[in-house]
DNA sequence: GGTTTGAAACTTTTT
DNA sequence: GTTTCAAACC
């Protein structure tokens, strides 16, 4: 059985003992190798399985490994414990956790929920959220907790200054608020196992003891709380084998600390390090494109793709005008490939940098009759009927979890308005209760009066199915809720489009409740609870139906396709203004977050196996606003005799007749296909009054000066149209003197004293100023 | 207490 | 273009 790996993948396989780092590039059968390296422990070194722990991100990633498992080990496979860093810590702590001062049943809140509770919090010290956003405080505690720093040690970090102490007293204010509810974020998850592991040398030894043998996949995205968790696991046993790519590393936002994977054999000196490096998925070409965007990276680690699959076709590379142009470029091309057999609609992806840039393809697939599946976007669970369901069954089964008890309260309507929930609140605070038993104190509470005659009935309510939960499966007391509060009937009358909708995710809710309780041993209300907690969007997602796929770049890692579709390749989408204007560089002299968006566009290309399709627009339509972009300077990264189709920039002054062709694709984009397009309209038809765009607002130009000349290409020279000493014009600023111009890689730095604005330092690309 | 309306913010990426 | 949130109204 382990005939069919090569030599690295054997070398990985049988190195069991002792840390040990696998470098494994895209598509270079990690999965393959794990999955033997159990196999191998259990059948020829005589492992109890029961020892074996393997660590994934997504549940999706553990489900396939789970799966892959079971095919090649014969018996015991079922007991090797695999999942998720997150249902790992939450299994912990369902046992310990009443170590910390949590009950065992604690609550898991979502990003909705921390953000209602953030709310509260700042309303509470007062604090103007027009100056400090809850969103930043969020960043902020999520950021400690990655780190684990906890509140004490924050607010000791914050010293002096003045906007750290003011999220030292939120962190700290927020934290106890979740222990109040009995909740726990997402990232207490991790930090409070590791937390409970350096309190209890008990408990960690007894982990220690069961988890001799670690695995963890991509080692790349953890953090430094996850790598804690990690590192004490495998302290004692010292078996633990890390399987990541530094290329594929584009959770940095999240947390993800990418030394953990570049530092390994600092943190275990006698570390094993193999390199897996030959692709089994795509073609040559589609390789050494992505091998050369990757090698503009200075943070990395060396490596190159190779392949026996042979050269395959070229990259096609399409730019057109507009969005809708390209969404309809898209849909076309699948059309005719599975119009033709080569492949099927489940063969298809289409990827992009925002979620906000599948709507034009979706439009499009609507139209065009193609089946799609968009992954990510709206959670299933965070829909708002769900939610409310699944809160009356937080509060059936934690009574402590005051945002849940809030939140339905009122929902069906009970004619308890703000402020009697302000009054029960204060009561609440002041006799250290929780909200739930606040309510049913409602007839002492002072103020209160009438109110209390509605409020008792729900108290009633979640006093029967308390008791009934007792009695009931899951799915029974998730339809006697929808029974006795008579939301489904609700709807019903309501009877719109949107209304039938939220009737259809129910049913979905319910068919999952029942799915739940076939596929566990011993389900509960708090299991089913956990579960739902801790999906991901893309965990549903099924390659046995025929759709194509459109996602994020980000959810398609570990993914591939045959037949895959780049989209909105251009400057300020991807790489987004927010890298190309970025400062942060690290010491080795990278800019940290331009090189993350490139090990994006790694992950982007590696994803396709036979057929890849860059597109991007000339203009496109950002948050109601026409933008001009030039093309991606990661295409510009693929030696252009692995592309076919050309790149051409975009006129430097604003181009009419570009704004005029937007105009008309948006107008075709909504009618049927085969009319838009064989008739493409020319310019000079009839103009219906005034233009959709405004021209006084100015789009945002983007060029970047093209550094390699492209096969038939009419590369634009960027040369600037001002220098040193000029006045120029600015948008914003209004007008100025040029003090400086620096020239970087591809882009000009200009240094402008503004008459009014100040001084101000800009790339030229963006900064579109005008000589004046 | 509930509903309607208009402004404002929003966009990276998610367990 | 879409969603969210507060104020004004019923």
């Amino acid at each position: 059985m382990y005939d069919f790996l090569n030599e690295p993948q054997k070398e990985a396989v049988f190195h069991t003992e002792g840390p040990l780092l696998i470098l494994a590039g895209a598509g270079s059968g990690k999965t393959r190798v794990l999955t033997h390296r159990a196999a191998y422990l259990i059948e020829e070194k005589g492992v109890n399985p029961y020892y074996i722990l393997a660590v994934t991100f997504t549940n999706k990633a553990a489900g396939e490994m789970r799966e892959r498992i079971n095919d090649i080990v014969g018996y015991g496979a079922e007991s090797i414990w695999v999942s998720t860093f997150h249902s790992t810590c939450v299994r912990i702590l369902r046992r310990y956790i009443d170590r910390l001062g949590y009950g065992t049943n604690f609550t898991i809140y979502d990003s909705e929920d921390q953000k209602t509770l953030m709310k509260d919090i700042c309303k509470r010290l007062q604090i103007d959220t027009k100056i400090h956003k809850e969103k930043s405080f969020l960043d902020a505690i999520s950021a400690a907790k990655d780190e684990l720093t906890d509140p004490i040690a924050f607010e000791t970090n914050a010293g002096g200054d003045y906007n750290k102490r003011i999220q030292a007293q939120v962190y700290r204010e927020y934290q106890r608020e979740l222990q109040k509810n009995n909740a726990l974020d997402f990232d207490d998850l991790i930090m409070k196992t590791v937390e409970l592991f350096k309190l209890d040398k008990e408990v960690l030894n007894a982990y220690q003891e069961r988890f001799r043998y670690i695995m963890v996949d991509e080692y790349q995205d953890t953090n430094t709380a996850q790598f804690e968790l990690v590192r004490l696991l495998a302290m004692k046993y010292r078996n633990l084998c890390v399987v990541g790519d530094d290329d594929q590393s584009i959770y940095k936002f999240r947390g993800a600390n990418i030394y953990n994977i570049l530092n390994f054999e600092n943190h275990f000196p006698d570390a094993a390090v193999i390199r897996l490096e030959q692709n089994y998925r795509s073609t040559q070409n589609i390789l050494d494109a992505a091998n050369h965007v990757i090698a503009n990276n200075v943070e990395r680690k060396e490596k190159r793709l190779w392949t026996e699959n042979g050269a395959g076709e070229k990259i096609r590379f399409e730019q057109l005008d507009t969005g809708y142009e390209e969404a309809d470029t898209v849909a076309r091309d699948i059309l005719e490939k599975v119009g033709n057999g080569s492949c099927r609609y489940r063969d298809c992806a289409v990827l992009y940098r925002t979620n906000a840039q599948s709507r034009l393809f979706e439009e499009r697939f609507l139209i065009s009759n193609i089946p799609y599946r968009i992954v990510g976007g709206l959670n299933f669970y965070s829909r708002k009927e769900i939610k409310d369901l699944l809160s009356y069954l937080k509060t059936v089964s934690n009574g402590r979890d005051d945002l849940a008890v809030k939140r339905i309260i009122n929902v069906p309507k009970r004619g308890i308005g703000a402020a009697t929930l302000n009054k029960v609140s204060l009561y609440a605070q002041e006799q250290e209760l929780d909200f739930y038993t606040a309510l049913r104190r409602a007839a002492d509470i002072p103020g209160v009066g009438k109110a209390e005659a509605r409020i008792r009935p729900f108290v009633l309510l979640i006093q029967s199915l308390r008791a009934k939960a007792k009695l009931l499966s899951v799915t029974d007391l998730l339809k006697e809720v929808i029974d006795v509060t008579g939301y489904v009937r609700e709807l019903e009358a309501e009877g719109t489009e949107e209304a039938v909708e939220r009737i259809e995710n129910i049913d979905e809710l319910i068919s999952k409740a029942a799915a739940y309780e076939e596929s566990v041993e011993a389900p509960s209300l708090d299991g089913f609870l956990e579960e739902v907690a801790l999906v991901a969007d893309i965990d549903s997602l099924d390659s046995g139906n025929d759709y194509v796929v459109l996602m994020t770049l980000h959810s398609a890692k570990g993914l591939e396709f045959p037949n895959v579709y780049l989209a909105g390749m251009e400057e300020g989408l991807f790489p987004g203004y927010r890298a190309i204007t970025s400062d942060e560089i690290s010491p080795n002299g990278a800019n940290t977050e331009l090189e993350e968006e490139r090990r994006l566009a790694y992950v982007g290309i590696t994803r396709a196996k036979e057929h890849l399709t860059i597109t991007s627009a000339k203009t496109r339509m950002i948050r109601g606003e026409t933008r001009f972009g030039a093309v991606s300077r990661f295409v510009k990264e693929i030696p252009p005799e692995l592309l076919e189709g050309r790149i051409t920039e975009p006129e430097a002054d604003f181009p009419e007749e570009e704004l005029s062709a937007f105009r008309k694709a948006r107008k075709a984009f909504l009618m049927p296909p085969t009319q838009y397009g064989t008739s493409r309209p020319s310019g000079g038809g009839g103009d219906f009054g005034r233009p959709a765009y405004p021209k006084k607002k100015e789009p945002v130009y983007t060029p970047v000066g093209s550094q390699r000349s492209f096969s038939s290409s009419s590369t634009k020279n960027t040369r600037l149209s001002y220098q040193e000493g000029d006045r120029v014009r600015h948008i914003k600023f209004g007008d100025g003197t040029v003090a400086a111009i620096v020239a970087g890689g591809r882009d000009y730095e200009v240094t402008v004293d503004f008459d009014k604005a100040g001084t101000k330092k800009m790339f030229a690309s963006f900064a579109r100023l005008k000589k004046i």
